[in-house]
DNA sequence: CACGATGTCTGCATCGTTGCAGAGCTGCCA
DNA sequence: TGGCAGCTCTGCAACGATGCAGACATCGTG
């Protein structure tokens, strides 16, 4: 059966179209006998008003949609529970879609036919996007970027401080006495620019602390996903001289990192130490229990969606902004002094 | 600037609304001259195709909405992985909400202000809502449930066998030669049909092997957390007669109770062995890696998209169809034999 | 050359809703 | 009693797209 629409309520309860819309919506007065038949007939045939019908008069949507790469990568279905909570908060609904960390369905996001006409904004957190495509593909949506990518001041942008961030892990690494200290995830070779400025908070943390910089202990990784920090710690334990502590660049591959280690016979945090990224709930529970770099998870969702909301809602572009999120070192048995 | 119409092309390219519209969509034959100077204005002009004036005109929106609890629980977002990849061969794009797992925000969908009109169909996974309210409140939207909530013949509905992977599980651990077997999980008080089958399966298990049923060995959780496994794991080994197996009723809580019985001094298998049921990436690199029950998510995404695009595209509703997915036993670490 | 068949192209109506302007009624005051 | 507010209520137009029917030009055929 078809859904009931406006002029059905309307004909049923003897009135104007316009007077069911006015009772629906509470915009007009209405008298208390007219309203009491509209709002039987409503009742009587169910209606449900067609929200593309009323998107497509008001010329918005009420819905955002927030772009990860994978869904399944727990940093980022956390992210997305936050951004969830934080649309709702603003009066917006949030849709979750994800490009399977796939270049192509990342740059089909900038087709004439990509499904984004129908949001009123996007929070895209880019893989190999960079913000001049985003840019000359004009889409008019707009858009608040989550994670580092290159930043050129066209689109606002919400991430912590990955330089920081790296260089407090590494720092952690060193006030337990490591010296040894091996990075687990850098991506030289493509758009991988979190992964470079972690590499750089890395090495400057190495260098205020006078420590020599071996680029053997630096393992690229292609992707963030614990068989390949298992496959890099194992490596890394093959060195000649191996490292006693291991910066993973986030929380997957050292979750993957410590399996590979236990595997391999090495005692964590006793032989070697290990932190990541994220703050993801798995490393609490993990054995050992990691440490890690906590991003503020709510407040980047949080800031994202206000800077998106401010976006649509003053139709004239703000300028974009760069936003800084605050992150917290976490420490826990993977990291524990030596007894 | 507002996003060009196709009345802006069309006048741009001197020619009528409709004939850009079929040059969009490849609908009537145009000639080339025309089709030339369309494509000109087209690109000139950055046009995109109003999505939601297209979907008001058509009736349907090309969308489905996936509803879990919980996102950044790994079932659901690798689930919600699964369905989107299916709905996208489908030729449907799959958003997906969460509720929080929220009853409240759960009924929410029913409401007359749900988004759900705006989408052609819906995949839900209900945490408290009962088929009989859903039929009740008679969304006209077609739905596919999952999961295993009480199926009253209303809707169609995609589920593992609960009772059967259940009894495997517990199966699998008696077959260790372990004789007390916990169960963590239950919730005989609330909407917990999933749990109550999961207790069901363990018990039919326990009585084929002709083994007691002990009610102090099965520890009822509010919810399937990995703090609250962690929890119950404590507890039941402060019992007087302690149990040498777990069967947790999803890998998070076997996740937690690895975690609780590592603290507790307990040796994982070799005490006690631990088995769950989700098959969740995290488990297979969690020390000791964790032993489960396998539900074919794919399949689940597959035949939950399969029946939902049937629904919406034969009009006439077929009749709902109760389908079986498929589970596997998967054993690791955490149930291997003793030495 | 007349005719129908084919191939292009166009205008109108429509999807279900809301913005807008104004119609009709009532009551109040001069 | 006339006129003006103020309150309800209504009809029309519009959002931007597509379905449909038909206009017009061109072509081939007898």
């Amino acid at each position: 059966m078809r859904e009931a629409t406006l002029r059905d309520v309307a004909t049923r309860a003897g009135v104007s179209i316009r007077t069911v819309s006015n009772v629906v919506n509470g915009y007009a007065p209405v008298s208390d006998t007219l309203r009491a038949k509209v709002e039987t007939a409503l009742n009587e045939l169910d209606y449900r008003p067609n929200l593309i019908a009323r998107n497509l008069k008001q010329g918005r949507s009420g819905m955002l949609c927030l772009v990860v790469p994978e869904l399944d990568v727990p940093y980022f279905a956390e992210l997305a529970r936050a951004v969830i909570a934080a649309g709702r908060r603003h009066g917006y609904a949030v849709m979750v879609d994800q490009t399977d960390a796939d270049p192509v369905r990342e740059r089909e996001l900038l087709t004439r036919n990509s499904r984004l006409t129908l949001f009123d904004g996007l929070i895209l957190s880019p893989l190999t996007l960079s913000a001049q495509e985003l840019r000359e593909r004009g889409n008019k949506t707009p858009v608040v970027l989550l994670g580092e990518h290159l930043f050129d001041g066209s689109f606002s942008h919400v991430a912590i401080d990955n330089v920081s961030a790296a260089r407090d892990a590494t720092e952690h690494l060193i006030s337990l006495g490591r010296t040894r200290i091996a990075a687990v995830g850098d991506q030289p070779y493509r758009t991988g620019e979190t992964a470079q400025l972690r590499t750089a908070g890395y090495r400057q943390a190495l260098e205020r602390a006078g420590l020599p910089f071996d680029p053997a202990l630096v393992r690229p990784t292609e992707r963030f996903h614990r068989h390949l920090g298992a496959t890099a710690a194992t490596a890394l334990m093959a060195l000649p001289s191996p490292p006693d502590a291991i910066f993973c660049y986030n929380d997957l591959l050292a979750l993957g990192a410590l399996r590979g280690l236990l595997t391999a016979g090495v005692r964590v945090p006793d032989d070697v130490a290990v932190i990541g990224i994220d703050g993801i709930e798995e490393g609490e529970f993990a054995t050992p229990s990691l440490s890690t770099i906590v991003p503020d998870k709510q407040q980047i969702a949080d800031l994202a969606v206000e800077s998106l909301v401010a976006l649509i809602e003053q139709g004239a572009t703000p300028a974009p902004a760069e936003v800084r999120a605050s992150h917290t070192l976490l420490a826990r048995e993977s990291t524990l002094g030596r007894a």
